[in-house]
DNA sequence: ATTCAGTTGTGACGCTATTCACAGGATAAG
DNA sequence: CTTATCCTGTGAATAGCGTCACAACTGAAT
């Protein structure tokens, strides 16, 4: 019976959210040749507190200097292996349409920890076809390559009938972590991790929030 | 009997998200001439507890029957009057590169009280062109065709570098509301609501969480 | 008319995330 | 060395959200 093996504490999904976006000020940091930095400045750039940012950075292996604040590199290489497998972790798009190409396109050979290595798709149009150093292979090989890849993730872009088959096929795989953009809630056993990102609510999120802010301001 | 002041009460942004979704599943009860409905069924669909659901719905003017639960019909309205603007909100999509042209493309002419109207780029390529019935105007162009169309919410999909000078533009032109898919963090005036959404971040959610479960990946 | 089963609406509560606030520490300057 | 300054790390306080639990209610059955 093991929970959390790996992890000795439980941890906050939203701490995890701040981690991958510190991770990704501290590559403009590095590019920049910045060597130190306050935890006020990861604040300032990302729009938390600073004892937000302290806080979070409790959870990884790093220690600040109080005069200095955070070595740069140092901070980095803490983060990496917090938040990424020491091997890295592969990743398949299911659903190569609209939706599906871009996500293709953009996370394609992008990470070294995380990278995008195949698309699934049903159509005759689509499979067989490379985009973005890609191969977009019929679902029916889904087994095969994701077994020979070691695909531990998928994208779902799928039309929302088949959100729920096509994550049935990808989890019987080995699939473990789902990152489904269908606007269906989708049954998995507790082993598999999901999350929805659902664009319409956020449309709608954005919407109604902006005609509040509009009332305010009286003319 | 309740009178629509202002939004004086605070509201959680997570209630409106939930209501957005409790919406779209009306949609499809309507769809299947449901009558009427409980709390634990919306409850069962959405994933959320039935207290949840009901405590999200006292934003809402309605009022459920406590043998019948709420009227599919009645709570369609009731939501639609909290949610949208009277009138609609009109929508632009600023970028139509991979992501522009896949939001443009599901998004336009969907919903009679959140359409997306216009697409924005500086690339001649794209410029002008017609993408599911929707005109792609020059950038320089925002100021009058946000003006003529009241375009009040703008969905950026530019690279990061954009961002911010499009955001600037898009506000500029009257947009109060924005939808960025840039990882960037964009300052705007507080008269202006923005959520970002971002792609990467989830993934790497899902990355992490997904290894939680998965636990020793030898042999 | 009365009972019964099953629901809504909501005050009270509890949990978790975030912020506060400060002890303790590093460095530069005198 | 000593002081001044401004930082980190973190216990304690606070705030925000979701859940519990139950009174009040509805309609059906008898
Ligand atoms: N495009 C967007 O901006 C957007 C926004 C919000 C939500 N979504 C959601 O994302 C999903 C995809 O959207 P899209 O615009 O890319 O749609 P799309 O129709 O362009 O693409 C769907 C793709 O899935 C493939 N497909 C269909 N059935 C399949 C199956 N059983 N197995 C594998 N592949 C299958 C199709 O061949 C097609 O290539 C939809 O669920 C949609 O609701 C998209
Ligand atoms: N595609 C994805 O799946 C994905 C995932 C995560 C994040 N993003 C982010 O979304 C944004 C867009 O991604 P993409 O993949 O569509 O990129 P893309 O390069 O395909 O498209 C960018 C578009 O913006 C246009 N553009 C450039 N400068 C502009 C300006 N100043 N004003 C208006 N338009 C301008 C370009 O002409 C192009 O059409 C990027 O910031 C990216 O980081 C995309």
């Amino acid at each position: 019976m093991r929970v959390f093996t790996t992890v000795d504490q439980r941890i906050a999904e939203q701490t995890i959210g701040r981690l991958s976006l510190y991770r990704r000020l501290l590559d403009t940091l590095m590019r920049d040749c910045v060597e130190h930095v306050y935890s006020h400045q990861l604040a300032e750039k990302t729009g938390f507190t600073s004892a937000q940012v302290r806080r979070d950075l409790m959870a990884v292996d790093t220690a600040g200097n109080t005069r200095r604040g955070y070595d740069v590199g140092e901070l980095t290489r803490a983060i990496d292996d917090y938040l990424y497998a020491p091997s890295g972790q592969q990743v398949a798009v299911v659903g190569i349409g609209n939706l599906g190409r871009a996500l293709l396109t953009f996370f394609s050979g992008r990470r070294p920890k995380l990278s995008v290595v195949a698309g699934f798709d049903v159509d005759e149009q689509v499979v067989d076809r490379v985009i973005h150093g890609c191969r977009v292979y019929h679902m029916d090989e889904v087994d095969r390559v994701v077994a020979e890849d070691e695909i531990t993730l998928a994208m779902l872009a799928v039309p929302s009938e088949a959100a729920q088959p096509a994550a049935d096929v990808c989890i019987a795989a080995g699939v473990s972590g789902i990152l489904n953009f269908a606007p269906v809630r989708l049954k998995v056993p507790p082993s598999v991790y999901v999350s929805h990102v659902d664009l319409t609510m956020y449309l709608e999120m954005v919407a109604f929030f902006a005609r509040q802010t509009d009332g305010d301001k009286g003319d």
